[in-house]
RNA sequence: CGCGGGGUAGAGCAGCUCGGUAGCUCGUCAGGCCCAUAACCUGAAGGUCAGUUGGUUCAAAUCCACUCCCCGCAA
């Protein structure tokens, strides 16, 4: 069967998404429809902003399914007849009714080494817990999350400098090139999945607000993690005088200083750095609530006294 | 009408509550110091304060109204 043929509906939400519909569509691939999250009011104004997968299915004219609740609406996919579901990042759990719809399966590419980091957030999470690889998983859709066989997967290397923008677009990369290198071994029946090793699975979950804020316990390696796992969006922060400051860019730094643990020790042109239970991280990008994302010397300059300062 | 913060020299902020022609940190330019410097010293340029908006006033960045834009939260 060639894949023009194939009957394909796309599942999937942000950016990443987008980047791989679209290029399976540049290489020749057929979609009869996507389903995605539905538009949500967005914004201080509550304008109603397209997903992004919306906008690519619009430019190609492919009909859009915007189901509230997909666990009770799916119906609509059976008179389809799709051939096979792609899901990447849709953002809602799949009811077993529809993995039974399409004659090939359902496929989902994960966003990382399976068994490792199941869940919503598996970029992010392998990010905070500061690993140097990841990678996309291309496995088989069961009702259990992330639970089926895999196929395939594709590394990607996780740089110092990446955070959760940078390594999303590495992986919407990994994520094409893996589609693209498979999907016709497994229509053709040429994919042999494996089971996933129980003993080695660990969560992703996602990440609640709670947790954007900075644990002045961990390790200075480890909220360094968190800094780079939520940034850009939504941002790690701390609060200073009761005020949350998001932290996007920072590094670790070895200074002959101390101070307490919260106490900013430094801040001049040089840097902003502040003491941790193990070291010290300079604070390079910044934003105060209300105000805009500076680097940290435009922020020194509007903020002064800061040394001395504790954060929370 | 979801809640809130903000728009002041190239950048980040203060001033506005107690209206009377604008200040700080940084940057820029010139000069000096120094073996040297992103360090230090001296001096200079640069804003009419989001709006060719309306109002109050002898007088508004500072008070009131409206409009535009930015940001945090919530969704």
């Amino acid at each position: 069967m060639k894949k023009e043929e194939l009957r394909l509906i796309f599942m999937g939400t942000p950016n990443m998404s987008a980047y791989v519909l679209e290029e399976m569509i540049k290489d020749g691939y057929h979609f009869i429809g996507l389903i995605a999250q539905p538009d949500r009011p967005s914004g201080r104004k509550g304008e109603l902003i397209k997903v992004p997968t919306k906008i690519v299915a619009e430019k190609y004219h492919i009909p859009v399914f915007q189901p509230l609740k997909i666990r009770q609406d799916y119906e609509f996919a059976r008179s389809l007849h799709p051939d096979l579901i792609l899901t990447l990042a849709y953002g809602q759990i799949i009811p077993q009714g529809l993995l039974d719809i399409p004659r090939l399966g359902c496929l989902n590419l994960h966003g990382s080494l399976l068994p490792k980091y199941r869940g919503a957030a598996p970029i992010q999470y392998a990010l905070i817990d500061n690993a140097t690889k990841t990678g996309m998983s291309l496995m088989q859709m069961v009702y259990k999350m992330d639970a089926g066989q895999v196929f395939a997967t594709k590394e990607v290397i996780i740089e110092n400098s990446d955070n959760a923008t940078s390594l999303f677009k590495k992986m919407g990369v990994a994520a094409k090139g893996l589609i693209l290198e498979t999907l016709p071994l497994y229509i053709n029946g040429q994919l042999v999945g494996k089971e996933q090793d129980e003993s080695l699975v660990t969560f992703a979950p996602s990440i609640k607000p709670e947790q954007e804020r900075l644990n002045l316990e961990l390790s200075a390696q480890q909220i360094l993690g968190w800094i780079r796992g939520l940034s850009d969006r939504p941002g790690a922060y701390f609060l200073l005088n009761d005020q949350k400051i998001k932290i996007f860019r920072a590094e670790l730094v070895d200074l002959p200083l101390c101070g307490k643990v919260g106490e900013i020790i430094k801040a001049d042109k040089k840097g902003l750095v502040i003491q941790l239970k193990d070291g010290q991280i300079s604070l390079l990008e910044l934003q105060k609530e209300g105000k805009k994302r500076l680097d940290y010397r435009s922020f020194i300059n509007g903020n002064q006294h800061l040394l001395g300062s504790l954060i929370k």
